[in-house]
DNA sequence: GAGTGGTCTAGACCACTGT
DNA sequence: CAGTGGTCTAGACCACTCC
């Protein structure tokens, strides 16, 4: 015998899926809730919170709880790479144009906001590996923050790590005031003689902490995209690496991978 | 002033990220957390759920709550492709050695238990789109589940759709009872004349529905990957587009994309 | 059988939203 | 102000695990 909650979870499930229930409906309140189903009301409310972590409504207090709209999404390309290695040549008038977020998003400059800080850190064992350099060498952590004009939380927390002795020649890289740097990370690298060979992203999944929630406003039942993006420079060193935690409802990343001809 | 069942909330996972409590320890029970808190049991229950659907605690009924390990990876990337492409032309004997799912997991075919089958079905809106055909057209669906031998979960729920009408010059490619086909969906495709030419992926994630819980044995506090394969021919043709659904909790994807020289 | 978490009740009181 | 969901209590009874 299944147990209330769940029935009463499957219930309403069911209705959402059919549509008899469209994105932006109010459910009816709990109490007609538990009426209704001849249950209490703290019954009917794990009910709806199954339905919550499912990321099918939305509880709005004081107002009800309501059948979730899917937001818009923010597509992100690995083809970003290619053209910002392109743009990195380009003169400094022509970089300032555009970044490649703004090619990811087809908006314009005006319409993003972006902020960027810098730190100066020794790599833990975790980030050293991740580097391929030794425990507690010097680096320059970089932390971005990019979100639309109109909106109040940012698309994507970005921690970038460079490693020191790497940039250093280039003291303009180590401060954050230069930022956004016109023609983006592989422009930089340029600046101290680096060029790129391949990008590597690898990509997890899972529920945000709290922090993250916070920060990228996330409401409860939605997970985040976990990024780290690796460069490795034409010697196969690794010259920068990217954590960038991702909103899970409102992101889709988008890999193209080209085959060689029979 | 914060709520009781946050602030126990944060205590606990505290403890846990400071590694007070370790992965596979069991915590207080709930009737002693509420004795310590000098609060009710459905209090700290209210607690206990923040933490399982961060995904840093597993319930465990009749037994306790634990601090959850982290799951083993199943590594997946992208040069899967490139791999399955030059094994389509490889001779059968040599096709028939390893598939490319044994490539990602450099495991023996005897580890792992495959299972296929197939349906006619008509396009519809959704799928019409993604493989640019008319709605209604005809489709082979093809529904495919791989698990480890020592498991009793899938760790991939695959559907995968092709275009009738450019397969079915082949009969062989109708009928289920030919899977493992070996060499892969990139063989089947060069026994009707159809060479790739590149391979889309979309990636998105989001909270499991429950029948994903189910089938992929997802325990609360997990989130899914969902990936869109979509694979071009040489005249820039969809012909093949898959559904793949991964566990958040033990899928990593790498995609690496190489960089022309400057 | 002792100890654990899971389901469910009935209700008090608080906090937020709208009119 | 009425109506909504949010927090919290105190306790009954069930289901599972392990000794």
């Amino acid at each position: 015998m299944a147990k209330a909650y769940e029935r009463i979870a499957d219930e309403l499930r069911e209705s959402i899926r059919a549509g008899e229930l469209k994105p932006g409906d109010r459910l009816p309140s709990e109490t007609k809730l538990a009426e209704d189903h001849r249950r209490s009301v703290p019954t009917i409310r794990d009910a709806l919170r199954l339905l919550q972590d499912e990321g099918l409504i939305e509880k709005l207090h004081g107002r009800g709880n309501f059948v979730r709209k899917a937001r818009t999404r923010v597509l992100r390309t690995n083809d970003r790479h290619q053209w910002e290695k392109d743009r990195a040549r380009e003169p400094e008038a022509k970089r300032l144009e555009t970044g490649s977020t703004e090619h990811d998003t087809g908006l314009e400059v005006d319409d993003l906001v972006f902020h960027a800080s810098y730190r100066e850190t020794k790599a833990d064992k975790e980030i050293a590996e991740a580097l391929g350099v030794p425990e507690g060498s010097a680096l320059v952590e970089r932390s971005y923050r990019t979100r639309y004009a109109a909106e109040t939380a940012p698309f994507a927390l970005v921690t970038s790590y460079l490693i020191r002795a790497l940039v250093e020649s280039n003291p303009d890289l180590l401060d954050a005031a230069n930022e956004p740097w016109p023609g983006g990370t592989q422009n930089q690298l340029l600046s101290v003689g680096i060029e790129l060979d391949r990008i590597e992203e690898r990509v997890t999944a899972r529920p945000p902490t709290p922090e993250e929630a916070e920060e990228l406003e996330l409401p409860p039942g939605t997970s985040v995209l976990l990024l780290r993006k690796t460069s490795f420079d034409l010697n196969d060193r690794v010259v920068e690496m990217s954590d960038v935690t991702l909103p899970g409802d409102r992101t889709e990343m988008l890999f193209t991978t080209p085959l060689e001809r029979w």
